[in-house]
DNA sequence: TTCTGGATTGTCT
DNA sequence: GACAATCCAGAAC
């Protein structure tokens, strides 16, 4: 499949199913895309919800660039925006590319958990509220498709309090660095 | 202006 | 399994 653009012209459900397996890097540390969730604004937990804010911003701007925003405070979580207030979370990626600049950033944490978690891969991959609102296919940021088709796991999201039963986290199946089992 | 709670993680029991 | 850490967007006043 072509990874260009025209890909995040999409409702985000497809976009997180067809991320999984597809490379993200930043800055040339990265790896394969394990594990997504898709929000939407018609979506009740989405930051999207209430309308456009100047935190959500990024998520009404073009489709293609990232929305970052902190969460609880300490972290940062990475979203690929797609539709108009709609985005795909990054919550795991396989670290593939730069480990040793990865470790280095988490503090030299197992692999296991290196990039397993929407805020551990933006602390490793050096993703911050600065990058809110880049373009995903201009430096830092590159994207490369899956070169293959990869079996797809589909469950409830995690973390959230509303619009638990939709199925809208993705993973790609067998790996054992998703943030929480399926 | 003040208050509330969260798309999480690390540590301790 | 329980809970603290820590900050800010959005709601309420």
């Amino acid at each position: 499949m072509e990874l260009d653009v025209s890909f995040f012209d999409r409702p985000s459900r497809e976009v997180a199913a067809d991320l999984i397996g597809a490379t993200l890097l930043f800055c040339g540390v990265g790896g394969m895309v394990l594990e997504t969730e898709a929000y939407h604004d018609q979506d009740p937990v989405s930051h999207s919800y209430r309308g456009r804010t100047p935190r959500n911003g990024a998520m009404f701007g073009p489709f293609g660039h990232a929305y970052v925003y902190r969460s609880y405070g300490i972290h940062w979580c990475l979203n690929f925006v797609c539709l108009p207030g709609s985005a795909v979370l990054i919550r795991a990626l396989q670290p593939d590319l730069g480990i040793e600049e990865m470790r280095q950033r988490r503090g030299l944490t197992a692999p296991r958990i290196l990039c397993s978690g929407p805020g551990r891969l933006c602390q490793a991959l050096g993703i911050s509220g600065e990058d809110d609102g880049k373009s995903l296919f201009a430096p830092p940021f590159e994207l490369r498709p899956r070169r293959q088709g990869h079996p797809v796991l589909v469950g409830p999201r995690i973390g959230i309090t509303k619009g638990v039963d939709d199925p809208l986290r993705f993973g790609l199946q067998g790996s054992r660095l998703l943030s929480k089992r399926f």
